[in-house]
DNA sequence: GCCAACGTTGGC
DNA sequence: GCCAACGTTGGC
C-alpha cells in the first residue's frame, strides 16, 4: 500500500465537499509527474492525506485536513475533451479527435482516479506544523515552490501525522 | 495582491 | 536540443 498527499484549494473543493459527496473523481490534474502517478503506482485502498492549499481564509490555514481514499483505477479525465471545462486541453482532445478519425487505438493524455471520504481531523495539520516538526523531514510538501498536486508520502510520515490528530 | 519557483511552450 | 518567455501555483 501507498500513501499520497492531494491538494486542493480550500475555496475550489474543500473536504466538506468530499465529505458531502462521498466519492468524487479527482479531475483536472494537468501535470505529467502526477498524472504518471495516478496512471501508474495509485491502487484502490491507497490512502492520501487531503492537503488545502492556497488558502487566503486565516480560518482555513493551509494544511493537512483529513483523509481519503483511492476508490477507483485510473480512467480517462472527460474534461480534457471539453471545451468550457476550465481544464480544457486542445492538444489532447485534437489527439482523440484524430484517432477516432482515422480509428487507430487512442491513449488518454489525461486520467484520473476516484477519491472517497474517509476522516476529517478535529483540527486541521497545519503546513507551518509540519514544516517546524522534525519528525516529517524530507516530506514534500514542505519544500518550497512544491507544485506538485498529488505527490507520494511515506508511510512513517503519513502515520505520525494521522497518529497526532486522533 | 505580490512575487518566487516551477513546468511547459515555442522559436531558433 | 537549448533556453527565453510565458502562465500557473502557492506561500506569505
Amino acid at each position: 500500500m501507498n500513501y499520497w498527499l492531494i491538494k486542493s484549494e480550500g475555496d475550489c473543493y474543500s473536504i466538506d465537499d468530499l465529505k458531502k459527496d462521498m466519492k468524487s473523481p479527482w479531475s483536472g490534474v494537468r501535470n505529467f509527474q502526477a498524472r504518471n502517478f495516478m496512471r501508474d503506482r495509485i491502487k484502490v485502498g491507497d490512502l492520501a492525506l487531503f492537503y488545502h492549499s492556497s488558502s487566503t481564509n486565516k480560518d482555513l490555514p493551509n494544511g493537512v485536513y483529513g483523509i481519503a481514499e483511492v476508490a477507483s483505477s485510473p480512467y480517462t479525465d472527460e474534461s480534457a475533451f471539453d471545451k468550457k471545462d476550465e481544464h480544457y486541453d486542445p492538444s489532447s482532445d485534437k489527439r482523440r479527435v484524430e484517432s477516432l478519425k482515422n480509428k487507430i487505438p487512442f491513449e488518454p493524455t489525461w486520467v484520473l482516479v476516484d477519491f472517497a471520504f474517509k476522516k476529517k481531523f478535529d483540527t486541521p495539520f497545519t503546513l507551518s506544523e509540519i514544516k517546524i516538526d522534525p519528525k516529517l523531514d524530507g516530506m514534500l510538501v514542505r519544500q518550497k515552490g512544491s507544485r506538485l498536486s498529488i505527490q507520494p508520502v511515506s508511510e512513517k510520515h503519513f502515520n505520525y501525522i494521522v497518529t497526532k490528530r486522533q
